[in-house]
Order: C-alpha cells, then structure tokens, then sequence
RNA sequence: GGAGACGUGGCCGAGAGGCUGAAGGCACACCCCUGCUAAGGGUGCAUAGGGUUUGUAGCUCUAUCGAGGGUUCGAAUCCCUCCGUCUCCGCCA
C-alpha cells in the first residue's frame, strides 16, 4: 500500500500518477475520511490520557488510603464518551484503510505512460525466429503426437485448465526447473523452500488481497470456534511466500541485497479468461514456476530490477530461445508494481511473442504492509524495496522449447545446456 | 488425536490488578578510565501511529507483554476463545 502520510500530504499529485495507470483516485472520500479521522483519533487519544491519568490518581489515593468515591464518580460519564470515541475511530480507520488497501502503486517516473498492452514499449531483442521448411506445429499438436500429453486424462482427473505431462515431456519440465535453479544458485540467489498454502496475511502482505480474491483458490480451515479467519490459499506463484519469508522482520544492512530463488507449482483460478488461450500449456490452473526474490535497499531497488531481469533473460540465453523485453506502460502494469519487464518469448506455433516472465520493482509498496525493514547500524529501521521475477515460468518455457526446437518428422531437439541434465540426450 | 506445562523487549529473565513500556543480566552504541586483543565506570538502547511542526529534529499523546474478546475507574497480571512452543502417549511418511 502507499504511504498514508503520502496520501494525506501530496493527495493531489498522487492522484495524478495514478490517473496515468487509468486509475480514479477518490479525492473527496479520502479527504472527508481523513477530517473524520483525525477528529475521532485525536478525540478518542485524549479521553484514554484522560483515563488512564486518573486512574493513577485513584491508585495512589487508594495508597494513602484516601476515599476514592469522588475521583470515581468524576469519572464515571468518561467511560461511554471513551467508548463512542474509541468506536468511532476504529470505524474511520477501517473505512480509510479499505479505501487505501485498493489503490495501487504509483508508477515511476520512467514507466510509458499508456492505457493497455497496445502502449507498452519494446526496450530490446535478443536472438531470431527460427525459420522452418515445413508447416510447423504448436506444442499441443507436437506432445500429442508422441503421446506426452494427455488433456482428456486431466479433464477427467480434475477439470479443465489441468494438464498430464508424460515421460520425457514430463522428465523436460524436470530438467529444466533443474537447470533453472542451478543458474540461479550460480549467479548468487539462495534457494529456499517454502509452503504452496499460505494464510490471509501473507497474501494482504505482498498485495494479492484485498482485491484479487477471485484468482486464488482457497481452503477452508475454519472452525466454528475461530475468531480469527484462518482459511489458507494456493499460492500464485511463489512470491507470496518467499517475500513473506521477511514479513515483520527487521534485517541489518550488512545481509542486503536479500536474493532469493524459489521452485513451486502456481495456482491460479484465471477467472475472467475463459475462452483466453484454452489450447495447451499456456494457460493453466496448476503451473511449475522458478521465481527469483530481492529485497534491496531504496537506492539499489533500480539497478537491481535490471540485474533481476537479466538474470531472468539469461535462461532463455542459455536456452537460446529468441525473446523481447516489453516495458510495461502505466494502463498494464500490475496493482503493486511500480515497474515492470516483461519477457515475451518467440511462439513459432502462434507466430508471436508470449509473455514467459514479468520483473517487477514493488518499491516499498509490498514492504509498508508486510513491515519488511532493515536497519543501518542503531538508526531507525527503513522499508526495504521488494522486487521478483519469474526466473521463469516453466509450463511456457516447455511450450518454447517444443516449438522452437522442431523437426519435421516431430522430434524435438534438446538445447544444449539442457543436455546435461536429459543424461547427454540430443533430441527427444 | 489425548494429557500436561508454557508463550514478556535482539537474547536470557523478573513481574501475579495501580507507582511497569515493563526490574536485572547479556548483546549492541557512544563516552570515560586503563601503558598490550582483558577488565572497570557512565550514558543510551523496542515498534507503530497520532497531535504540534517547513520538518524523517524536538516536545507530547496513544497503542502494543502470542492473537482476539471480556471483567475493572485501572490488566503483562483475572476470565473466555483461538494460535503457537515444549514434554508424555497415540498415529503415521
């Protein structure tokens, strides 16, 4: 979430930055919860010092072993008046916190200002598009031949938007979460293992929640006695609990930069994309997914964005798979970004360029609800700048390597750096 | 899953309705002293939020002793619910 004190502060100018991402600030609600506010803390604040310095009173009359009669009965009307006001507050405070919890993050100063995906702007290409001389096929078409993929069988198993890999589909994709991993782990990254469900608070942390309950699955934990909710979620990817990994900490300087990477599988329910890339792998509810962490200090927070993406850029490097980096504009970015890359892959089967990662600065918008700090020597704790990126997204990657790395008679070549994690294979 | 014990600041550990935001110790920071890396003395040392303010300075107020609720003029202390940790039993990979 922003800085309230931003938000009280420089209300206008905010609204501004976010009118660029298509965003509609509510000026005069935030305006008219904040007078409130502060009416009802301020008055709240002052009945409870009211209170609670007479109630030393009484104690120490009652020490003395004076009558504490009269000091009661001065205070005997504070009680409701401190509870309407106590009331009050918290019912401001709630409402203000709910309107601040759905506005997203502001965009930096570089990011293209634009409404949708139409305005985001090409920063760079790497590699060509093969050419073939024959009519290529899309990966679906591809594993199906060879029968390692089998879309009726997830259907059955589980519902649609599922999918079973099979044999050396399935050994690919391990391979190369492997391989993945490994580069990471080289350039510097701790691998970390980590919960695929995880509670409200890690979500409302990283910004998935409040507003994006309709993409998470969810599971019931509740029982009748619960005063707290306790359902647990999927996770969406492993962001949530990898950046949750620093909730509520306070980390010294010296451990900075925080570099983290991460394998789990991702479940999304995409609602709102049926009918969207229903076809293959490209779209699922359950996906495999390496994703790269850092926490940074402020002033790092933009080069580390570009070395994370790098990082990212490097498996399809290494992979040899051509690609682009898209900057997102301000109308396509995501709700706590304040910029972000995207890494489109070349799709020969739908001749065109797939989003395969997305490289995110959160800037201290994650930090402020997750109370991720860190410290300088004795001064005050500081927000930490959070960022991730898909390091990358494996079921896409797969779709890749399937389509780019065809032959006629449908065997697919393995990529080199792949080889040795397929036992020296050179083609499938 | 059953039985019991326990959750206090960065750590250890007092406190058992008022004078406790919290003794004492360790760690840490700064200063003093000390003729070697050791010891001693002093000071400081939680987090968040609000008000005031040009101010992330100062002053001041509020909240926080696992979490939430309750009793009370007043709760770290009493009651309830939940969560977690430990020990024993059961079960299991």
């Amino acid at each position: 979430m922003l800085d309230p004190k931003r938000i009280r502060n420089e209300l206008i100018q905010v609204a501004e930055q976010l009118k660029t991402r298509g965003f509609t600030l509510d000026v005069a609600q935030i305006e008219a919860l904040e007078t409130q506010r502060k009416e009802w803390q301020v008055k709240a604040q002052d009945l409870q010092a009211l209170r609670n310095s007479r109630s030393k009173e009484i104690g120490k009359a009652k020490a003395q072993g004076q009558d504490v009669a009269p000091l009661l009965a001065e205070i005997e009307n504070l009680k409701s008046e401190l509870e309407q006001a106590e009331l009050k507050a918290t019912q401001v405070q709630g409402q203000l916190e709910e309107v601040l919890a759905g506005v997203p993050n502001t965009p930096h100063e570089s990011v293209p200002v634009g409404k949708s995906e139409e305005d985001n702007v090409e920063i760079r290409r790497w590699g060509t598009p093969p050419s073939f001389d024959f009519a290529v096929k899309d990966h679906v078409d591809l594993a199906e031949a060879r029968g390692w993929y089998d879309n009726d069988a997830a259907v059955r198993i589980t519902s649609s938007r599922f999918s079973v890999l099979k044999g050396p589909l399935a050994r690919l994709q391990r391979a190369l979460i492997q391989f993945m991993l490994d580069q990471h782990a080289a350039a510097g990254y701790q691998e970390v293992y980590v919960p695929f469900m995880v509670n409200q608070d890690s979500l409302r942390g990283t910004g998935q929640l409040p507003k994006f309950e309709a993409d998470l699955y969810k599971i019931s934990k509740n029982s009748e006695h619960d005063t707290q909710d306790r359902d647990l979620y999927l996770i969406p990817t492993a962001e949530v609990p990898v950046t949750n990994l620093y909730r509520e900490q306070i980390v010294d300087e010296s451990e900075l930069p925080i570099q983290l990477v991460a394998h789990t599988p991702c479940f999304r329910s995409e609602a709102g994309s049926y009918g969207r890339d229903t076809r293959g792998l490209i779209r699922q509810h359950q996906f495999e997914k390496v994703e790269l962490v850092q926490l940074v200090q402020p002033e790092n927070s933009y080069a580390a964005l570009e070395a994370l993406t790098a990082q990212a850029e490097l498996i399809l490097q290494k992979l040899a798979l051509p690609y682009r980096v898209m900057a997102l504009c301000t109308g396509d970015m995501g709700f706590s970004s304040a910029k972000t890359y995207d890494l489109e892959v070349w799709l020969p089967g739908q001749q065109a360029y797939r989003e395969i990662s997305s490289c995110s600065n959160f800037e201290d918008f994650q930090a402020r609800r997750l109370l991720a700090r860190f410290r300088i020597g004795n001064a005050k704790p500081q927000l930490l700048h959070t960022l991730n990126g898909s390091g990358l997204a494996v079921g896409r990657t797969l779709v890749a390597i399937l389509e780019n790395y065809q032959n006629a008679d449908g065997v697919i070549t393995v990529p080199e750096a792949l080889r040795p994690y397929l036992g020296g294979a050179e083609s499938l």
